[in-house]
This record gives C-alpha cells, structure tokens and sequence, in this order.
DNA sequence: CATTAAAATGTTAGCGCTATCATTTATTCC
DNA sequence: GGAATAAATGATAGCGCTAACATTTTAATG
C-alpha cells in the first residue's frame, strides 16, 4: 500500500487579483477520490501525460519510464476512469449490441463471439435488448447513443425509419447482422435467408417428401425464409404448404402447440420446417407424445444447429449458420473502422449450410 | 431542422498578454462535432446549466422553461453524453452484471428482469461473462470498474479473494445473487442451495424412490446442493448415491452422456436428481432412446424451472427459482442505494418451491 | 409596500483524462 | 563536432457536462 502524500491542492486562484485570493476558497473540489492517473504520474515521478502514454502507448515511452509507471499502477491499484478517457478522446472503447432478446438462443453464439473479440482489441460489449416488438426501440437507441458507443452491432433487427436515421445522424459505425439486406444501413454480414428458405424445400422434395408443413415465428427474418419456401415448393409442383405463426421468440411449448394445431387439420403431412432449432425440438416433442414417429410419420427441419440439435432424439437435421462467424466479422468491421482501417467490402455473406441427421 | 448558426468560437486567449495574442492560435479546438448541450441552450435563449436541469431535475424549472428545452432538444436532435455527465456527476446510470456466460439459460430471467428494472429507473446494465473458470475474471473486472458503474450485480459467481478485495476497494455497491452465502460482500438476494438439495431428496424419499442418483454440473452451487442432497439421503437411510459431474454450462448432451455413463454402472438407479433442467431433459432424451419409461423407470428431478420445463415430455418436476424476483431485488438494492436511500435488509432470501409436474 | 423567503436562473470551475502543441534529450550523419 | 533528426517528455487547454455557490426574479407575509 502506497501512500499519495503530497496531492497537490492547489488554488487555481491564486494567480488571479490579490483582493480574491485573501478571501476563502470559494468552493470545494469535488473530487470522487479514487486514485487518478495524476496520482499515479506522481509515484512515478513522471507528468499525467507521460503516464497517459505508458498506458496508451506504450511503445512511445522509454522502456524505464514505462516500468517506473506500471509499478506506480500496480502499487496504487489505479483503475483508468474509462469515462474521463472516452470523454477526452472520443473513444468510449465500448460497442454495443442491439438484440431483440437474450432469451433467444439463436444470437448468444454471436453475442459471445463479439464479446470475446472486441475483448481481445481492448473494447467492452454493451447488450440492449429491444424486444421483438421495437416498441421501447426510441428509448433504448438514446441510451446507447448516450453512452457514445465506438460501434453498434444489430442483430436481426428491422429498425424503424425514425431509428435508421438517428443512428445514421449519430455518425457511429453500425453493423447490421443476420439478414442480408439490398439496402445497408453501413456495414453488414450475415447470410440469405430467401436461399435457405429455398434450399431446405428442395432438400424435403429430394428426400421424397411432398406435403410439406411449416411452423415459423412471426419475425422478419422467419418470414423471408417462409415465402422463399413456400415460392420454392410451388415451384417444384407441391401443394400449398400449410402453416402455423406462433410468436417470436420460440419455445418448445409453442413448437408443440404448433405441430398439435397442424396435426388437426392436416393429418398427412410427411415434413414441417421450423423456423427454429428450439421450435423443432418442441415439434418432436410432441410427436413423440402423440406416439408419432420422426422421420418415420413425417420428418422434422429445423434451423440454427442450436448447441442441442445434435443430442435430440432423433438427432436434428437443421440449417447451419455459424453465428460465431458473424460475431467475429462484425467485431472486425467495428474495429477496423474505429482505427482507421480502410474496410473496402462493407458487405459479407458468409452463407449457410445444411447438417443432415436423423430427423428427415 | 435548425441551423446552429452562432456557435461561439471564442478564444481564451484573448485576455492573456499581448504578444501572444497576436500570433495565430496555439491548438485547435477538438470538438467531436457533435450537438452538446450547450447548443440547445443556446436554441433555447438558456444558459447550459439550466438546459441540464430541465432534463435532470426538471421539477426545479419553470414550466414554460422546460418546454422551450424541450423543443430545442427535439428540434436539434440532442442525444445527452453521458460519458461527461458521468464524470462530471460521478453518476454513470451504469449497472454492470456478471455472470459466468449467457449461454446457460439459467440466469437469463433475472438478467431480464435487472435489464428492465433498471431501465425504469434510467439506468442501463452492461453484461460482463467472466466465464466459469474465473480466469479472465480479473482483466474483466478491471474494465468493469473502469467504466464506473454505479454498482455492480454479481450472478452465480464465486470470487478471487483478488476479485473481492478490488470490488471492495472500487466503494462501488455490490449486489450478490443466486446464492446465501454466510459472509456477503455487500448486498444479497438469493436462496440456499442446501435447501433445495435437502427438499428434494426428502421429496424423492417420499415418493418411495429408494435409489437416487444425481447428474451434477461442477460449479460451486450446484455442489452445495449436491451435498446436501446426499447428506439428506444418507439420514433417510437411503444407499450411497452415484453420481455423475458434467463441467458447467450443462447442455442437453452432457444429460444424455450423464444417464449413460450412470446406467452403465448402476442400472437399478429410480431417481435422478439433475443441477439443472436442461440437463434433465437431457437426461429425459436419453431414456427415450433407450426405451427406458419416465417416470415408469425412474423419475427425473430439475432445476431451476426454465421456461421450457413444463412442456417437456413428460413434463419436468423441478425446483423454481424466481429468476426475475432476483433480478427485481437486486436492481432495487442497487438504485436505492445510488440515490441515497437506507437500504436496512441487506440480505434477502427469496426461497424456492417445488414444481410437481410429471417426471417423478 | 417594504421585507423575507422561496423559486428560478446564472457564473464559475472542475470531473479525469488526452489532443495539441512545445520543449528537452538522445541519436544520426556528413 | 556541430547541424539536423528523432525520441522522449512536458505544459496547457478542453472534451461536455454538473456541483457549488451567486444572483436575480417571483411569491408570500405582516
């Protein structure tokens, strides 16, 4: 433990008419009083600024000097006031993320890969949950724009206009994530969801099957992936595909519920598409409970490739997309911009692919 | 739109000697372009200190004051700094949370809950994972405190004495959750592991199972639990009880892997008590692929009551934790004492229940 | 209507840091 | 070996906001 003996607490005063400085001090610093970086230049016998650099820069101060403040930082216990830093320069070293829901599944691969990235290249995740409604969407963009984020990563959300176009005026890099839209706000990565929508048809139609169903969240991003089925399976000569909405997010009930309903009507469908790993699940489920068998009755599509999708039973078969893929692309976007980087191709497909299991 | 047309570009310098005030400007201004405060109280016809109170106390100015703020802001499309209100009030409507990865759905509840909470009250939460290792845990904590949070929610993580003594240090309110343990740093909400793992030996004991087993995650609460649980069992007079330890977070497949790695050995086993509901159906998955019946065979116990537990198949009986209670209590200890309130109870304990489904 | 108290607004300085220069010290080069 | 260059360090001011006090305006009181 050190002792900061000597804070300076000068009168700034003093140098002003001498009729003001006999009276007393006119207000008291306020200072917070932790340990500042000026505290630490002083154990170091160095000027704030040079301290500043030692932590910034390091590669700017004489190796001696650096040493000389790294100990005084490790003997004060200096934490830097990432605030006062931001503040000063413009660079908050915070990128935030906007996601409908951390209770979804489906964006915590590429919520980790972003945290675990922007940690590496010094900066910090800040998660805002929007709701899928977009409701308190205003709200929660003024608070993140408050907080001058170097970047904001959205993943699978459709903003606004009026939201569009305040993030566009706050001049902070913006990653769209998840969808691939014709019209980019700024940068983006993610994959096509009408080519998978069209992809996993195909894939029923060449498994034989021909009474295709589908059970789909009401979201965006779920419905592209649906009208691209359903425009798909037309295409290849099959019936009108029946379908049950439930609401975003998924869970297992809802995937039961789902199947249940499409059951009653349609007793002889041979396939259902989920527009999630957790609906799937939940469409086994309740097949299992009604005593049907999967893929022998009908086969069961998910997509996501959840963590679990290959432990259920049957194994799923499901649409890959490597969520850590995109954390880590949109970290680099960010970061690259923030440093200067040139970021010549602002927009990246990083596609999807199909894992065939038991299920279909 | 309005045009900020007389943004003062005064020069300080003009009052100082002469000779220097004659030569062209030393250094450039670095505003970061942006519209401050001072902007809209210029708009206004108010000076700065006014426009900030109209947003931070407007109860303080006048109506027709406030409404004039008001418009400016709108009408200059200001977005507050709150990296300078921060430093300049040592308020920064901050609230970091951790917890091991938000992979696990365990904690997600109460992260909601705390996220909403929060909100109300105008402030924001940050999400830090330190991982179950406690590796990073320092680095991490370090650009939490950083940030200068106004407090700090830790959620099912078991601190260095390191880690303890810095958060100590920060002065920063601390809030630990999920767990009652004798000594709290600061403020806690939770509920007692051993509890829970000696109500549900009891209840599987009056259930007439005999042969309990347990599938465990290796984290520090869920081996108080497990302690408990087979200290219980051992006062019933029931056998030693095989177990087996996944590492944390649990996954649907480390239950299926737990049930046969525990059938092998002891095939006899009526009862398996899992750490956590996602375990238990993992555990579930696995009796459905061998043929074994639930509850017929032997019935299976969760944890934790997670959104999907009731629509298993069977439904799971489990332990409720009241996630979201948590996350409320917490984020109430956290802004009462920012704003100066007493907090009297430091220690809460919310409790659990039992969730009779259909798995036992 | 003068006197006081209360309400509303303003002035100043500073939160803790870093950008921008300016200065000092070490190194290089013919 | 002295000029030119580079490396290292420092002085100053300001980022955008709010605490602390000062002043002005309004309302309340006898």
């Amino acid at each position: 433990m050190v002792a900061i003996t000597s804070r300076l607490r000068y009168d700034s005063r003093m140098n002003k008419t001498d009729s003001t400085a006999v009276t007393s001090p006119r207000r008291a610093r306020r200072s917070s009083g932790g340990i500042t970086l000026t505290d630490v230049a002083k154990v170091a016998g160095v000027s704030a600024i040079t301290a500043s650099r030692a932590l910034n820069m390091p590669s700017v101060v004489s190796p001696e000097t650096l040493k000389r403040v790294l100990d005084a930082i490790t003997r004060t216990g200096y934490v830097p006031n990432m605030l006062a830093g931001g503040l000063a320069s413009s660079r908050s070293r915070l990128v935030a993320a906007l996601v409908p829901t951390i209770a979804g599944p489906v964006f915590l691969e590429t919520v980790q890969a972003l945290t675990e990235a922007l940690a590496e290249s010094g900066y910090q995740l800040m998660l805002g949950q929007s709701g899928y409604t977009g409701q308190r969407e205003d709200a929660l963009l003024d608070a993140i724009i408050g907080r001058r984020p170097d970047g904001i990563v959205l993943t699978g959300i459709m903003h606004s206009a009026e939201g569009r176009r305040r993030l566009l005026a706050s001049g902070i890099p913006v990653v769209e994530t998840w969808d691939l839209t014709p019209t980019p706000m700024d940068m983006l990565v993610g994959f096509s969801h009408e080519k998978v929508g069209a992809a996993v048809a195909e894939y029923l139609h060449g498994k034989g099957r021909r009474r295709l169903a589908i059970v789909t969240a009401d979201d965006h991003r779920a419905s592209l992936r649906r009208q691209a089925f359903e425009a798909t399976a037309a295409r290849l000569g099959l019936p009108r595909i029946p379908a049950c909405v439930v609401p975003a997010p998924t869970t297992l009930g809802s995937g039961r519920a789902g199947l249940s309903q499409l059951l009653d009507k349609h007793p002889d469908i041979d396939a259902v598409f989920c527009s999630s790993d957790v609906l799937a699940l939940g469409v086994i489920t309740e097949a299992q409970a009604r005593g049907k068998s999967v893929p022998g009755d009908f086969g069961v599509f998910g997509f996501g490739d959840l963590g679990f999708a290959g432990d259920t039973h049957p194994a799923l078969t499901t649409v890959r997309i490597d969520g850590t893929a995109i954390g880590y692309q949109a970290a680099r976007f960010i970061v690259d911009r923030v440093e200067g980087r040139e970021v010549p191709q602002r927009v990246v497909d990083l596609g999807f692919s199909i894992v065939e299991r038991d299920s279909v």
